[in-house]
DNA sequence: CTGTTAGCGCATTCAC
DNA sequence: GTGAATGCGCTAACAG
């Protein structure tokens, strides 16, 4: 392997000058450039990324921590960082820490033995449970809430359950099934929260039969329709907290011989790629997946070349796409 | 930032000695053992990797080449993979190539500078359009196909294609629709064989007018619905050669008044967890995902380490799962 | 068993 | 503009 050595003696030059004409090409005179790339050339040099780091004492990388990569909003997302990321030279180190704890634990060694420059975490903070933001530890949430003690980038979940809560109440139901994630999971509390204040604008009072815990994925969206399914007074709508929970949903309710949306409109959350193609399609939330990413990695970078930040919390805009999943309720 | 310098001063032994007691701490004395100990966790040290990597001239990490990642059976190759990888002490550096040549060219850059020690490439290989196999740069294909020119890990496509088409032709089928990738899919060509081979076997001539060429997308899957809807003499079953364009073909038959599974079977491939959620769930073949990424890890790691590879191919089981998409054809 | 020392590839400081 | 020399943190060779 050939290095920087190689090339001054190849080119007749110091080292210096070598690494001054790969960095800072104005400092060296016409002449000897000339020269170095000429040697650069011949001798098939590529600059040791790993030697060039190691004396910036950075590693231009980062670490993405995602409780799950087949969560295809995480991947969504992630595309964005990826993006972003490429673009100011920056690797991806990929974190897959299905749900758990140690490996989360174990991803964090990356930052402090210098392998990785900082961390974006996908998963959403709790309190307890959760990283703790460290000081010396560069960290931004990638899909922040209500509560995320370190800078994030979100979308105003409350209120975009509260939009589509209304939306669900202008078609005509009143009882309106809630789809949640599991108690302490802070996207299902802000989303939750904006439910509520939607249900009490109408006046209509919260009826907490009404709700099922999930987590996420489509299995326990489909537990959760045998649930509604045997209610004697069962909802007329559901609004579910992701996408895949309702397509879950919406099959267990089909199997139960209820019709959707003719006997219950059913709603999704982040409009994934399926939520297009699910029968019916759904009527969801659509969020900026890759804007959400984007704008994460410019803040952790922010944060790793150690600039005051403009704004700890940045708020995104989302969607609300109507789909055939909410026909106005006939009675 | 504390280094094995200061740790050896507060333990008062030599670096030497606490580079030993850190990688080697059988040819430590017992004393000093305890003394290294206490110091590295009096002056809080954590190894430096960047610098331990440098002198190893090893980067201990690893690019994932992918075409796209919000592709679930792509992701989920991934997860296997970085799961291997983890155990092993090696990160997965991502690299979304978004089907453009230049940003694998990018990356593969990565492991020229030695940022990386290999490659796991997720796109099969067509020749000319792909990376070409360049003897310096450990390369492995986590998905190959029958001609890939490199050591790749991957399923009996034709097999399998061959499988699912014979089960079509058992349940009465004589018309059948493939829905394949683009003409230059390594993967499609694959599976085209294993459909020519079941008409043949059966007596079937093959109709180009039922191979529509799609690429892997839901939306192609969708236009495909249109084409053969559109037909005088429809087919009464489609192959398709991912879940994905089986999901939008759905979607489009359905749009087009034609009832699914009733009126035209359809199978898919992958096995992706939507599959099971599709309306009617999806017959497919079920791909054993991780596993090929984690062994397709394994095989670039003996690569890595200059191992002599006991097989240049690894093929590994699939399976065929029947759901309700392709009931017996009534007449 | 332990300490001293050289050197990995590079950027940078300081003379010239 | 250019070159010689230094050191980033670590491991390994060598000497004791």
């Amino acid at each position: 392997m050939s290095n920087i050595r190689e090339v001054s003696r190849a080119a007749g030059v110091s080292i210096a000058t070598v690494s001054r004409a790969i960095s800072s090409p104005d400092k060296v005179s016409e002449t000897a450039l000339k020269k170095v790339y000429a040697a650069i050339e011949k001798v098939g040099y590529r600059p040791n990324m790993m030697a060039r780091n190691f004396r910036a004492v950075r590693a231009y990388s980062i670490v993405v921590l995602v409780p799950n990569l087949s969560n295809l909003f995480f991947a969504t997302v992630i595309r964005g960082i990826e993006d972003a990321a490429q673009q100011k030279g920056y690797a991806v180190l990929l974190g897959d820490t299905r749900d758990s704890h140690d490996r989360e634990q174990e991803y964090t060694r990356l930052v402090e033995t210098r392998q990785a420059d900082g961390i974006l975490q996908l998963r959403p903070h709790t309190p307890g449970k959760s990283l703790e933001p460290d000081s010396g530890m560069p960290m931004v949430s990638a899909c922040g809430c209500e509560n995320t003690p370190y800078p994030s980038v979100r979308i105003d979940n409350t209120g975009a359950a509260r939009e589509i809560v209304d939306y669900l109440i202008t078609q005509g139901h009143r009882r309106i099934g809630v789809l949640a994630g599991l108690p302490d999971n802070p996207h299902s509390n802000d989303r939750l929260q904006g439910y509520r204040q939607s249900l009490e604008n109408a006046g209509v009072p919260f009826d907490p039969d009404l709700l099922v815990n999930g987590d996420f994925t489509m299995g326990s969206g489909q537990m959760a329709a045998s649930h509604f399914a045997r209610m004697k007074d069962r909802p007329t709508a559901v609004f579910s907290m992701n996408d895949e929970m309702a397509i879950g949903c919406i099959q267990g309710l089909k199997s139960a011989g209820i019709r959707v949306p003719e006997e219950m409109s059913i709603t999704g959350f982040d409009d994934i790629e399926f939520a297009r193609y699910s029968d019916p399609p759904l009527t969801t939330i659509a969020q900026p997946a890759e804007e959400l990413g984007r704008a994460s990695f410019n803040t952790l970078l922010e944060l790793i070349e150690g600039k005051e930040l403009q704004q700890t919390e940045t708020v995104l805009p989302y969607e609300f796409v109507v789909r055939k999943s909410t026909p106005a309720l006939r009675r």
